[in-house]
DNA sequence: CTTGAAAAGAACTGCCT
DNA sequence: AGGCAGTTCTTTTCAAG
């Protein structure tokens, strides 16, 4: 874990919703100057604090107006069936994330469609036939509130 | 929705991976001058297809090591309540995204925290006192692989 | 830490095919 | 639509306080 003093967490507050940011504007934004603001960043790039930067789409003007997210259950679980299971879903173009979780589910994954019948369609004819796929659970997107999180 | 042609794809491929690519490296990847790559890249922005850039923040360098899938049920659904459950769940501050879905469940939280302890806090003390919360149902991540998705 | 300056590169503009 | 040349701005590095 990486200590980070205020400035440092200011810093990411202002970039993180608004990565294009030049340092010169998050200095003039802390009262630090142009080299000092970027000396900040890149060292939190440099220790790893900033893992990247990109872009977010709008996925309704791409045409993707549906999202959907699911909770699979394995019917069968080994390790191999696990790598395997990961690999097939990484394979499904419209597969978002793939996130390995313990509890009620084994996977979530986050899944695009351009309607409902698009949906369907990668339902049953990609998610149910995933190596292990057990259980298969569906909410639907309605709106999506992006936060940030804490700093 | 907008048409985009095959040049527009790769460029979105290019810097959803990496939104620091700089509109002269996007050209020279495709075959294309400075000028027009940047071009295309406004073009895209105006549009609302690229809707921002982010970053993307390393959780465990930044001490949170925990991150918790919360789907949660409301007792009661009221236009008024769906509100106050958002404004209320908004405030918490390890509450990274808030989903309205549709299907087994109302809400999905994403929330992290610094260990489980730390998480066993913020569902005790923040989330189960959630008003109009019902049932809550939580899964750890052990793993997550970030995709891309359709384009 | 700061300011100032200089070099490199990226962004942006106008004109051309 | 794309390319070329040029201008402006930001980034990046360095020197010095």
């Amino acid at each position: 874990m990486i200590e980070l003093d205020e400035t440092d967490r200011q810093i990411l507050r202002a970039l993180r919703t608004d990565a294009s940011l030049s340092a010169g504007e998050i200095g003039r934004r802390l009262g630090l100057s142009q080299p000092a603001a970027w000396r900040r960043i890149r060292r939190l790039t440099e220790n790893g604090v900033i893992a990247g930067r990109r872009l977010v789409l709008d996925r309704e003007a791409l045409g993707f107006g549906v999202t959907v997210f699911l909770g699979v259950k394995l019917a069968t679980k080994g390790r191999v069936s696990l790598d395997e299971f990961e690999r097939a879903a990484a394979a499904i173009p419209e597969v978002q994330t793939i996130e390995h979780v313990l509890g009620l589910y084994d996977y979530r994954l986050r899944v695009v469609a351009r309607d409902l019948a698009d949906f369907e369609r990668i339902l049953r004819r990609r998610i149910m036939t995933l190596p292990g796929a057990g259980n298969v659970e569906a909410n639907v997107m309605l709106s999506e509130e992006r936060l940030v999180g804490p700093l």
